[in-house]
DNA sequence: GGGTGGCTTCGAGTGCGCTCGAAGTCCTAG
DNA sequence: CTAGGACTTCGAGCGCACTCGAAGCCACCC
C-alpha cells in the first residue's frame, strides 16, 4: 500500500500545520482562524484510511495507533480482511485525541473523557468542565514554559560572564 | 530544623517567579528585565542552606535533589556532620539545572551540559551552542503547545456541536 | 504456487524521571 | 538518658507512554 495519499494530499497534517506556525525567530505567531481552518481535513479524502495512511497523516505510528485503540481511547472498523478502516469519524477522534496528548492531557485523562462522549450528548458539561480545567493546565506550562526560555536566553545573552551553571 | 527560611524569604522561589507571570484569562505577559531580576536570589540568604530549605526554595523535593547530585547534576559539600550544605554556587546551580528541566531538557542532556562546565572554561561555546540549540526546541515546544491550546479552545467554543470527539 | 510486504493479535520490554523504603547517624529537647 | 526528627546512603520499585517482537493471516505479483 503505497501512498497514494502522499500524492493528493499534504502528508502529516498535524505537523503541517505546526510547522505552519513557525516564524524564524523565537516569536510566536498569533493563532487565529485561519490556523484552525488550516487543520481542516482536505475533502478528497478516501473513504476509509488503512492504519499507515493515518500514521502518516496524524504522524503517529502505527504501534501507537493500534495501543490507543487497544486502551479505548479510539474504536475503529475493519474491513472484510479485518483490516483497520479508519473513516472520517474515526480519523477525526484520532486527531482530536493527538492534540490532547500534545497538550500534555496525560492518556488516562483523554481516556476519562472518550468513555463519557460515548455515554452520549447528556455527559457534555463534564467534557466542557474537564476541557476547561485542562485548558488551565495548558496555559500554566506555556506560562512555565515561557519563563523557563526567558532564564535560558539570559543565560545565552550572558555568556562569557559568570560560570555559576 | 523547622523554616527560619519561611520567616525571611519568599518560599519556593521559583514557584513564585512563575505565579508573579500569572493572568486571569488565557493570555501570557512578556517576560522582561523586570521578572528575570525577581529571579535573583535575595541578598539575606545564610551562608549555607539546608537540604530541607533547598526543598522548599526550588519546590524540588529532598529526594529529587539527593537524586540529581548521584547523578552529577551538582556538587554539594558537606558540614562537620555529613550532612549536605548548599552555598550559593551551589544553590545557583540546582536553580540553573531547576530552569533547564521545567524548560524540558532531558536530563541526560543537563548532564552533559555540566560536565562540559565542570571541564572549564574552554567548553563554553560547546555549552552554548547547547543552549541555542535546546532553545529551538523549546520554542518548537512553545509552538506546539500553543497550537494544542487553541485546538482545545476551539472545541471549548463550539461544545454543543459536533460529538466527534 | 511461492515469495514479499503489510497487516493482525498478544504480551512483554524499554526509557525516563523520579520516588520510596530500609537501616543507620547525629543533634536537640525534655 | 532517652525519644524524636531530620538527615545520611543505597538499592529497588514505580508510573507513564509507548515500543517492540513473535507468530500468523491475507492479498497481490511473478
Amino acid at each position: 500500500m503505497t501512498s497514494t495519499l502522499e500524492d493528493h494530499h499534504p502528508a502529516a497534517r498535524l505537523r503541517a500545520v505546526m510547522e505552519s506556525a513557525a516564524t524564524d525567530d523565537g516569536t510566536l505567531p498569533p493563532l487565529d482562524g485561519e490556523l484552525l481552518r488550516a487543520m481542516a481535513l482536505p475533502d478528497d479524502l478516501p473513504e476509509t484510511l488503512g492504519i499507515a495512511e493515518v500514521a502518516e497523516l496524524t504522524g503517529i505510528t502505527a504501534h501507537t495507533l493500534r495501543y490507543y485503540e487497544r486502551i479505548g481511547l479510539v474504536t475503529v472498523d475493519r474491513d472484510a480482511a479485518g483490516r483497520r478502516a479508519y473513516d472520517r469519524a474515526a480519523l477525526g477522534r484520532v486527531m482530536f485525541v493527538t492534540w490532547l496528548r500534545l497538550s500534555g492531557m496525560p492518556i488516562a485523562s483523554v481516556g476519562r473523557y472518550v468513555e463519557l462522549a460515548l455515554e452520549g450528548p447528556h455527559t457534555s458539561d463534564r467534557r466542557l468542565a474537564m476541557l476547561l480545567e485542562h485548558r488551565e493546565a495548558v496555559v500554566a506550562h506555556l506560562r512555565e514554559l515561557q519563563t523557563a526560555l526567558a532564564v535560558v536566553d539570559y543565560k545565552i545573552t550572558t555568556y562569557g560572564g559568570s560560570c555559576a551553571g
